[in-house]
DNA sequence: TATTGTTATACTCTATAACTATA
DNA sequence: TATAGTTATAGAGTATAACAATA
């Protein structure tokens, strides 16, 4: 087995993604999807560029995800009054039900894949991780 | 930020495909496909299906993935003799060579990010991450 | 019948470049 | 000039189904 970073990366992605597979994709969400409901329904008014940096995504490739969540009826887009440029994304009603449901399951999940492991564990495995994706701004 | 293991492993992420696109990716090679070199260069007369089922890929898209490969010269497929269904994969003297050089930039790369993890720190990321990764066996 | 691998298809993700509108 | 976002495009990753050859 190879000694990677980045190869285990992908390697521990895998039963966390079969597992999302089966318990939140079936509301209707991919994984980005799930992440960007989440994470508006906690920070209100966040912009797209904010979001898109936070995601790492490109622009185009953010504003594509947008246009899909908003033609489901997920989120909305409303131009910034601060900032004509900016567009402020917000949660629609539906958008909060489902954030909500999904976050729900969301824990089920993750009890289920972290059963075998210590509250230390858990604590040392998320601060290695955070301390990874920090290099982002090193 | 989300307490969440997918999403932490997403944003970890983040950073070493960062490096590896500067490091590795000039050489010609995405992350599947140096991980795949560097796999056989290690071992050899590994079939289509164990590569497979290590890289947790569907059979049609490995089948792609070495046809790309097989195109550009670096791998060969033979049909096993103990099996006449499967084939064996092996490098080419230029998939060798090239394996070898990747595997060297790879070094470099991963100093550079875990430049400031202790040995205790980074031998500990590497085995939560495994372990999360051996629940795709649970 | 089950397994190994291929082909075809469709959708998503990712990266780049050219563009509009606003600062 | 620089920034926020859009559109278009192309390559790569991923999932499913139908298939041929072999076990």
């Amino acid at each position: 087995m190879l000694k990677l970073l980045g190869y285990n990366l992908a390697q521990a992605s895998i039963p966390t993604t079969r597992v999302f597979r089966r318990r939140i994709a079936p509301l209707g969400l991919t994984q980005v999807e799930f992440t960007v409901l989440v994470l508006l329904a906690t920070n209100p008014a966040v912009t797209q560029g904010q979001l898109g940096r936070t995601l790492g995504a490109a622009p185009s490739n953010l504003a594509n995800l947008l246009s899909r969540l908003e033609g489901k009826g997920l989120i909305e887009r409303r131009r910034s009054r601060r900032d004509a440029r900016a567009q402020e994304l917000a949660l629609t009603r539906r958008g909060e039900s489902l954030a909500k449901k999904a976050l729900a399951a969301s824990e089920g999940m993750e009890e289920g894949l972290l059963r075998h492991f210590s509250a230390g564990e858990r604590a040392m495995l998320f601060e290695l991780l955070q301390r990874v994706a920090r290099l982002r701004h090193a």
